[in-house]
DNA sequence: ATAAAGGCCACCC
DNA sequence: GGGTGGCCTTTAT
């Protein structure tokens, strides 16, 4: 698994987006994480377990930035994935779904050519550091149950909805 | 090493 | 609708 390096000046701050207000983490190499924790102390404690052994400080002016970048210019900011490579390629499968349209985990597991690791992919999915960016809110369940999402089904609703217009 | 826990699915009732 | 068994990866014992 690959490690930030110290030149890499990981950070992070909090900012406002559609969905409520987000953590986005960073570093010179890109994105590593955009969450929307339940509030600010669980959001870093779940950073400082995710990526331990990394030091990230705090610059809540770069994270502003980057969530103007992507929620008002729509712009795609570089993403740098930590993970398996299992997750990684799954990861990867998400970025290729088009904006407005959706999947299936069972389609996921299609792509990957791992059509009978379904059950993974949903927990690899649940495992996806940076929401909205790997869209993982447009995977749905094959019967077209809404599935899960580790943020509240509330936002993967909302996201979808948005992405519509 | 092994167990337990998952954002699932197909199949049954 | 609800329950069961199988599937595969990750994480915690």
């Amino acid at each position: 698994m690959k490690e930030l390096n110290a030149y890499s000046k990981p950070a992070y701050g909090f900012s406002n987006t559609p969905f409520g207000e987000c953590l986005i983490a960073f570093s010179d190499d890109g994105i590593c994480a955009l969450t929307f924790p339940e509030d600010r102390e669980s959001g870093l404690l779940e950073l400082e377990r995710r990526f331990q052994n990394i030091k990230f400080t705090y610059d809540n002016y770069k994270a502003e930035k980057y969530v103007r970048q992507i929620f008002e210019l729509k712009e795609m900011p570089e993403l740098y994935l930590i993970g398996t490579p299992f997750q990684i390629s799954i990861w990867e499968a998400l970025q290729q779904i088009p904006k407005g349209k959706t999947s299936t985990y069972a389609k996921i597991a299609e792509v990957i050519g791992r059509p009978k690791a379904v059950r993974a992919v949903g927990s690899a999915i649940g495992a996806n550091p940076i929401a909205f960016l790997i869209p993982c809110h447009r995977v749905l369940r094959t019967d077209g149950g809404l599935g899960g999402f580790r943020w509240g089904l509330e936002i993967k609703k909302k996201m979808l909805d948005w992405e519509i217009k």
